[in-house]
DNA sequence: ACCTCCCGCCATGCT
DNA sequence: AGCATGGCGGGAGGT
């Protein structure tokens, strides 16, 4: 049923099936008052668009677009009250327009490209679903139909649907179909990109990044030598490559044999692009920077030119969907270079971790965990780019893991497998009391969102940290309205299933429980590439919002007050993941250069690559680096498994016992993450798996413990845990950083990444140790670390912050400070625009923190530019 | 002249 | 073989 293939599915023509699941919804939605415009407007199941779209839009109908998109405020109002008077309006408006101006002209004139821009087209299709759809509805996207209602060609709209599968937005199903899931995972997607990104260290890349710039622009030559060698050596070495996609287990699995392909670059890229902010202080990012980050990963000497001009085409492709989703904003960013085109994250602030998972994270402590869905992702990391490429894709393993998910998603799919199967399915099949709750959590959570989605973050970590994981679906309806209103307890179960692993993926599957969001997430880990870490400088460049062009000022306002910021060094917090030292595939490369390679395929590419000469850097300062001690982060996919509602219940109730215990484990570990008890779930990976919370050296526990603890998660783990995967260790980091020198040997770096994801886990001990030269000498970089560890607790935001010297005081207990320190940092009612001046204050106190370390920051000006 | 990024060729891989 | 996906970069509209 599951579907294990999309063939099942059969659809009808959507737009049959798309008005009904539609309709539906509007309906539930109207009673909220939200409904999308799609459904509003008409209570008839013919679709509007597409007599809009039969015409090209006409300049009215598009400055109404670019208005909406400007103003992601007015755009929400105006799908509130109903776009369906929008949109028929504008289709009036067109044909006034077309007959006033003559036709001709106005065709002509139409096709502008503008007009035509992925970014508007983005919000066409937005328009047509529900933010937060009512996941007992048949949510499935037809993209023929899509693209024929919308007027492009499909490819168009794969463009699309790839950035919003990225965010988990929606899923595949099956060939051409897609399932709409909204902005309900939205959150918990971003959290958890969060924590990927923090792991990562993609905030030391940036800082790497900028100081790199700084110094050539000071032409200190030497020091760039050094710096490039950062960059480039990061990129290749950083595992981020390796970093596969970042899945919830229960949207993407089904589509597992769809999914099978390739790397999905695209979605990846997404993702990272999004960790950027997420991860980067000031969240503002240049795409230069972005794609240098991107870049580099694949192959450091690959940089040449047009792949960099290729990256940024992709780069701008995605920011035209975030965009349109609100999340970022265009701005510009004056350098003392100049100024640079570059993205101000404008959609929720997470919470450090994950959100919500964060605090509870520490609880997750990280059990792995198996599911179905691991042995997918565990395949799609062998085969991913991370892999060696001789694994890449080597068809007899391909097949072989493909031939090993397909059984096991049989399986699985029995009825008595707690796996859980399809959303989709689970979705329809949803039981009717769900819904409704659904329904109305959906509405709270669309409504509270309206106000501000940051506020409900803080609910939620609030309640995080109480300790009522659970609890908090109840408490916070919105927040939990997909699956967690289904049955909490039952979701978890989902997770909790455990997949073994095939022996083949390299990566295990970490479960983490993720407390406000209710789900915990898998995580795979890869095997670690190494990173250099080089001390963080960063540039802190000071942006200056130009001027805030959004005409319609929804949230950016805060822009145009000069932020200024210092991107830099902000978030220390990286977690360091347990690097391993495993050799593992670190060159990734393999596979963008076979792309490259490749490349001549398409007629034209004539490779100009190499001709990058000058953007390469001197690799001497690549060896320099080299002395350095690498740290290898672990990609891996991250899985929540309670992930989405739908999926839970069926599994669910199989697995109650999970259920049972898992809560109760959450609590458990809950109370200790405050405190400690994290570790034990730390050890466990440390010892077994290379987790990422865990910090090697605190490891304190013994497996033995870990097996108790996993109680909650279930045996499943202990399947899974056979198979250990490297983790680039913590403690890796802290050599690697000792080593560098910025790092007394005495502290150590906590393995725990991010916030989110399991950070907590070090041991208090080790920590204080740690902490406590952070905050005397910010000047180490690394301190944010301790940051990120603490932030588990404090769970407000990982933000490098730090200003607060408060952490520091607490060195047994880091955590709370920064937590607080971010807390006032951020306004609690824009959670994405600051006041300016809380920016400055961010400013002020990442410098605080990292103090001298940084060089000194530069200044960037930044400028929304909202052209339109 | 540079920034954006649309367009669609064609590789890739599933069915 | 055919079709669905989607990587990729030429080249053109915008500013």
């Amino acid at each position: 049923m599951e579907n294990q293939k999309e063939n099942l599915f059969s659809e009808p023509h959507k737009r049959g099936l798309m008005r009904s699941p539609l309709q539906e919804s509007s309906k539930a939605n109207v009673v909220l008052a939200e409904i999308q415009p799609d459904l509003g407007p008409l209570t008839t199941p013919t679709k509007p668009k597409e007599v809009s779209q039969g015409e090209p839009w006409t300049p009215t109908a598009n400055l109404k677009m670019l208005f909406s998109a400007v103003s992601p405020e007015i755009r929400s109002r105006d799908q509130k009250r109903g776009l369906s008077e929008n949109r028929s309006r504008l289709p009036e408006a067109r044909d006034c327009l077309h007959e006033h101006l003559s036709g001709d002209e106005f065709e002509k004139s139409q096709p502008s490209r503008k007009e035509k821009s992925l970014g508007l087209l983005c919000h066409k299709f937005l328009a047509r679903y529900p933010k937060y759809p009512n996941p007992a509805v048949n949510n499935d996207i037809c993209l023929d139909e899509v693209a024929e209602e919308l007027n492009v060609e499909r490819r168009r709209i794969y463009d699309i649907v790839n950035v919003l599968e990225s965010l988990h937005m929606v899923s595949r199903l099956a060939k051409n179909r897609y399932t709409w899931h909204g902005r309900h995972n939205l959150t918990r997607t971003l959290g958890t990109l969060k924590s990927v990104g923090e792991e990562n260290k993609y905030a030391e890349q940036i800082m790497m990044i900028k100081r790199k710039e700084y110094e050539q622009e000071f032409d200190f030559i030497k020091s760039c030598g050094i710096e490039d060698h950062v960059i480039k050596s990061n990129p290749g070495q950083n595992g981020h490559s390796d970093m596969c996609f970042v899945e919830l287990p229960g949207v993407e699995f089904r589509a597992a044999s769809v999914n099978s392909r390739k790397d999905k670059s695209l979605r990846v890229m997404s993702q990272k692009f999004v960790m950027l902010f997420l991860v980067s202080t000031p969240q503002i990012v240049s795409l230069e920077i972005a794609a240098k980050i991107l870049i580099g990963e694949d192959h450091v000497e690959d940089l040449d030119k047009s792949k960099f001009k290729t990256k940024i085409r992709r780069l701008y492709d995605i920011a035209n969907v975030l965009s349109s989703l609100d999340l970022i904003k265009k701005v510009h960013v004056t350098e003392e270079r100049g100024r640079k085109p570059a993205f101000k994250w404008t959609g929720p602030e997470i919470s450090p971790n994950n959100s919500g998972s964060s605090p509870v994270m520490p609880l997750a402590s990280s059990f792995l965990e198996v599911e179905q869905s691991a042995k997918e992702n565990c395949a799609k990391n062998l085969f991913s780019t991370r892999g060696k490429p001789s694994f890449t894709r080597h068809p007899s393993l391909i097949k072989l893991v493909k031939s090993i998910e397909s059984d096991r998603r049989k399986i699985s799919s029995a009825p008595s497998s707690p796996v859980k199967n399809s959303k989709a399915e689970s979705s329809q099949n949803s039981p009717p009391f769900p819904n409704k709750m659904a329904q109305l959590a959906a509405i709270c959570k669309m409504q509270l969102e309206e106000q501000s989605s940051e506020p409900r973050k803080k609910v939620k970590v609030k309640l995080a940290r109480s300790g009522h994981y659970k609890p908090l679906a109840p408490l916070d309806p919105a927040v939990n309205t997909e699956l967690e209103l289904l049955a909490p307890s039952l979701i978890q179960p989902l997770g909790v299933v455990p997949l073994i692993p095939s022996p083949l993926s390299s990566a295990v599957p970490v479960v983490l429980p993720q407390a406000p969001s209710g789900p915990s997430y898998a995580i795979y880990l890869q095997p670690a590439q190494a990173q250099m870490l080089t001390p963080p400088h960063g540039l802190s460049p000071t942006v200056c919002p130009t001027h805030s062009s959004n005409a319609t000022g929804s949230k950016d306002p805060t822009d145009a007050p000069t932020e200024t910021t210092t991107t830099d060094a902000t978030k220390p917090s990286a977690s360091c993941r347990p690097g391993n030292v495993q050799p593992a595939p670190e060159k990734q490369g393999c596979k963008n250069q076979s792309k490259e390679t490749t490349g001549e395929r398409g007629t034209k590419r004539t490779s100009t690559s190499e001709d990058s000469g000058p953007v390469k850097k001197p690799k001497e300062d690549l060896k320099a680096l080299e002395n350095v001690p690498a740290t290898l982060f672990p990609s891996g996919y991250l899985i929540p498994l309670t992930q989405c509602s739908s999926l839970g219940a069926e599994s669910v109730l199989s697995n109650t016992e999970n259920s049972g215990t898992l809560s109760p484990n959450h609590r458990i570990y809950g109370s200790p993450i405050a405190g400690v008890i994290p570790v034990a779930s730390s050890e466990l990976t440390a010892v077994n798996f290379p987790s990422f919370h865990v910090t090697p050296l605190k490891l304190m526990v013994s497996p033995t413990s870990v097996a108790a603890v996993p109680v909650g998660n279930s045996p499943a783990l202990n399947s899974s845990h056979p198979v250990p995967t490297q983790n680039p260790s913590s403690a890796i980091v802290n050599f690697t950083l000792q080593h560098l020198g910025l790092i007394s040997p005495s502290v150590q770096m906590s393995a725990s990444t991010g916030p989110g994801a399991g950070t907590v886990p070090v041991s208090p001990h080790v920590e204080s140790a740690s902490v406590i030269p952070d905050n005397l000498s910010s000047r180490q970089g690394r301190p944010t670390n301790h940051d990120s560890l603490f932030l588990g607790q404090s769970q407000l935001n990982g933000q490098s912050v730090a200003g607060t010297g408060a952490q520091q005081p607490v060195p047994v207990t880091p955590k709370g400070s920064q937590l607080v320190a971010e807390s006032f940092f951020r306004t609690p009612g824009g959670p994405t625009k600051p006041a300016s001046s809380s920016y400055m204050d961010f400013d002020g106190a990442n410098k605080t923190s990292f103090g001298t370390l940084f060089v000194p920051q530069r200044k960037l000006e930044v400028s929304t530019e909202d052209a339109h």
